[in-house]
DNA sequence: CTGGGGAAGGGGCCC
DNA sequence: GGGGCCCCTTCCCCA
């Protein structure tokens, strides 16, 4: 535009300038367009962000953006200033040395934890995902459009690979609960009736290759490393254990192994009744009693308590919930397809091995049960069954 | 469009 | 170190 029009409208007297910005955040942006790579720190980010704007260049400003809303992020999450490392040197933005030094001495004590081993640029690990949860991923999707080649990209692709959507065993963090809630429960229902013995088989070998490769990330994980928090009042350091992918850092090694599985999207913990899996044993258990048992005492129509005697079971697919006495009447038997009524002695679908169908299924199976039924239902009880990824025996 | 509720995920910490 | 509980946050669905 300036080069056509010239600032004041006169083709012919061109005379464009780039006074609005210094030399040296020209050379970013020059760099940038032939290498793709934009060295941001947190001193230039302003003066480049403005400067792109100046030259209409949308992709810097937005990467400019993200670099900034990653150091609030980082603001916000490790309020510890010193377990938390500087904001330059994470960011996989930048290409090269450039003023590392710099920062390690103006950022002083936010830096005094972090071993430089795990912090250098070099270490693809830790570059990948400092902010951890969802900030994390954008900075990985920033650093692979921004510099294809970065070590960080590498690790990133390795995650992804990893955490194949498709595969039940491995989902990529954040993304489990998009997909079950989304429709989730309905979907399943839908895909379920594709469930085939070829897909079993093909999703045992997946399991089977996905947790080959969660060794294969584990056995090439940095040392998990000690990293002093901060001194008691004895002036003795408190040590804790710091994620080789993220800043969290725990108190106990045992609680970084359970961190771990939300970098991995390793989930040990399938539920036999709708085959979705979990992190934690726990989560296993709340959601079989909350889905699948109906251990809330609250009709699910008006809310009201319940008590084993007068709450019904009404069994939806794999799903269970109590109604009161009130609410089944007022639903009636008309609304519950006739041909999917069972007696209460008959066998639930949870029981049958439905794979994965909750709700939404075309041949739902409804039925009331009353409460003695639900405690003699064999499917009401949780089976945890045996996973070959995982060291801990489940009983 | 919005607020409430349910379900799930994750961290801290005790046993 | 594992299991489990509690708490908080996030996301999605639905009225």
């Amino acid at each position: 535009m300036l080069l056509t029009q010239g600032p004041d409208g006169l083709p012919d007297t061109v005379n464009a300038t780039f006074d609005v910005f210094s030399p040296e955040t020209f050379t970013v942006i020059l760099d940038f367009i032939y290498s793709g790579q934009l060295d941001l720190s947190s001193h230039n980010v302003i003066e480049v962000m403005s400067a792109a704007s100046y030259l209409q260049m949308n992709s810097v400003i937005n990467y400019c953006k993200n670099f900034i809303k990653s150091s609030l992020d980082i603001s916000v999450k490790d309020e510890d200033s010193d377990r938390c490392l500087s904001l330059s040197e994470t960011c996989s933005f930048t290409s090269g040395a450039g003023d590392e030094s710099t920062e390690h001495q103006q950022q002083g004590p936010r830096s005094v934890s972090p071993p430089p081993a795990l912090w250098t640029r070099d270490n693809s690990r830790s570059q990948s995902g400092f902010m951890g949860k969802d900030g994390e991923q954008d900075v990985s999707a920033s650093a692979l459009k921004t510099n294809p080649s970065s070590p960080a990209n590498e690790f990133s692709a390795e995650v992804d690979d990893l955490q194949d959507p498709q595969d039940p065993l491995y989902t990529l963090p954040g993304s489990e609960r998009r997909r079950g809630r989304a429709g989730g429960n309905k979907r399943r229902a839908s895909n379920s009736t594709r469930s085939s013995q070829h897909e079993d088989l093909d999703i045992q070998e997946a399991r089977t290759q996905k947790a080959e490769k969660a060794e294969e990330l584990y056995a090439t994980l940095p040392p998990i490393v000690g990293v002093i928090s901060h001194f008691n009042k004895d002036s003795n350091p408190i040590m804790r254990f710091k994620c080789p992918f993220c800043t969290h850092t725990v108190k106990r090694k045992a609680d970084l192994k359970r961190h771990l599985r939300c970098h991995t999207g390793e989930r040990p913990y399938p539920c036999q009744a709708c085959n979705k899996r979990f992190t934690r044993l726990e989560h296993l258990r709340s959601h079989f009693e909350t889905i699948h048992q109906a251990r809330k005492l609250v009709c699910r129509k008006c809310k009201c308590q319940v008590t084993e005697e007068t709450g019904h079971v009404v069994c939806e697919g794999t799903r269970r919930y109590r109604m009161c006495t009130t609410c089944i009447q007022e639903v009636g038997c008309d609304d519950i397809p006739m041909d999917s009524l069972q007696a209460p002695n008959d066998e639930p679908a949870l029981l049958l091995g439905v794979d994965g169908e909750e709700e939404g299924d075309t041949k739902r199976n409804w039925m009331v049960n009353d409460d003695d039924d639900l405690a003699e239902d064999s499917g009401a009880d949780l089976i945890i069954q045996q996973v070959d990824d995982s060291d801990e025996e489940l009983s």
